[in-house]
DNA sequence: ACCGTTCTTTACAGTGTCTTAACCCAAATC
DNA sequence: GATTTGGGTTAAGACACTGTAAAGAACGGT
């Protein structure tokens, strides 16, 4: 989970941010100080900081230049003035983006989603080949034999999945947990539905699995 | 000795970028305005513009194009939006490159530096061709079979991003990110209009898409 | 200042997909 | 062999997603 740490001496305004990043799934952390905000730095390796650089005697732009000095870890700068100065000077500096205060807490998540997109660069994507069966995740398409199969998202996301990890066996739960996702509060029988409508798709006799195989008290896995 | 001309409306922008310029062994000269920057354009006639779009009134469009009507003097884009309709709007007004800010000025040098060495160099803007469909970003144009489509602003831009990567599937959020720019604080809704429209303008039948295909859960993808 | 074009939002309808629940069967356990 | 446990299968309702039209807002040109 992407890691956000947040550095303002308004206590408010801490809060109503921190709040908001945590309803986005984000996992925050905050600091009044750019001392305290420093050491936090240092400890937890966040993937983005959302800095105020109006903090007592401008310690947001020294803040700023020593987190540049040794990483590229993005930084949103936040300010209550929109002196244009300053904001060159932020740029300058390394910030990513520039937001003023009173800003809407929407777009705020909104420009740290798009930024955390740009530097961790999209998710590895490559296409899957095991045996007659091949899935592109690029085009979203999958195939056995040059046939297209028309998977469901779901489908998709979990002939994917499996698709990766040849020969593994997963539980319900972690499926659910990897393919679904984390807030997915799922009955494990899902699974089995979805697992067999991929058998009918992929399997020439659905009823007798060859490549799809249940694990009786384990899980599923995919043989390739 | 190569002479450089920056033209930019932010003070701070135009001392750094100059600094900059100078210590990488450039002569340069400085504009705040249109006006300015046409004048000492025709005096010193220099090897290569670096120029903000964004001045005040849409200008810096304007001297692009001033510029480009009696020669062919290489100038850089500056600007603060990543908007992929500004970006094929500079490219077809005959930009060279496009830097988005903040930007490192190492990397402008850089890019200064490429193109000057590449004076003869290669076109950066592209047409596409796929199919019967035709994108030429240079005229602005689009076609299908020698017939014109007269696509908005949007619609081309849109359809240029998806003519230059055939079979990819882009969410609603990376398009309003790629196309719309980073400023875009947009309701994704509206990528499926403007997907809408496109149909209408480049699918027989609109209502059964065949090259501008949805992918539900994921988003969409030209077939080429 | 007006008018036409383009862009964005919104609402609603239609439809594909997901999840649940129920029932049945197979395997393991006693 | 009876009982328990886990998985297979199916269908139906709930849900989410997209298509589409239309209205309002923003923009540019005259």
């Amino acid at each position: 989970m992407m890691k956000l740490l947040i550095v303002d001496d308004e206590p408010v305004i801490l809060e109503t941010v921190e709040a908001k990043m945590r309803k986005e799934g984000f996992t925050t952390f905050v600091a009044d100080s750019a001392e305290e905000g420093m050491r936090l730095f240092r400890r937890i390796k966040p993937d983005l900081v959302i800095l105020d650089i109006m903090l007592p005697q401008r310690s947001g732009f020294d803040f700023c230049r020593a987190i540049r000095k040794d990483s590229n870890t993005p930084i949103i700068f936040v300010s209550a003035r929109a002196d244009e100065a300053d904001r060159v000077k932020g740029l300058e500096l390394g910030a990513d983006d520039y937001v003023v205060k009173p800003f809407n807490l929407g777009e705020l998540a909104a420009r740290v989603k798009a930024i955390l997109r740009r530097s961790t660069g999209e998710p590895v994507r490559e296409v899957i080949e095991s045996g007659n069966l091949r899935v592109d995740p690029r085009s979203h398409e999958a195939w056995i034999d040059d046939r297209p199969l028309n998977l469901s998202p779901k489908e998709f996301a979990l002939m994917y999945f499996l698709g990766r990890n040849v020969g593994q066996v997963f539980s319900r739960e972690t499926l659910l947990d990897r393919v679904w996702g984390r807030e997915a509060f799922i009955s494990g029988r899902t699974v089995d539905v979805h697992i067999r409508w991929l058998r009918t798709r992929i399997e020439p006799d659905p009823t007798n699995p060859t490549r799809l195989l249940t694990i009786r008290g384990v899980g599923y896995k995919f043989t390739g």
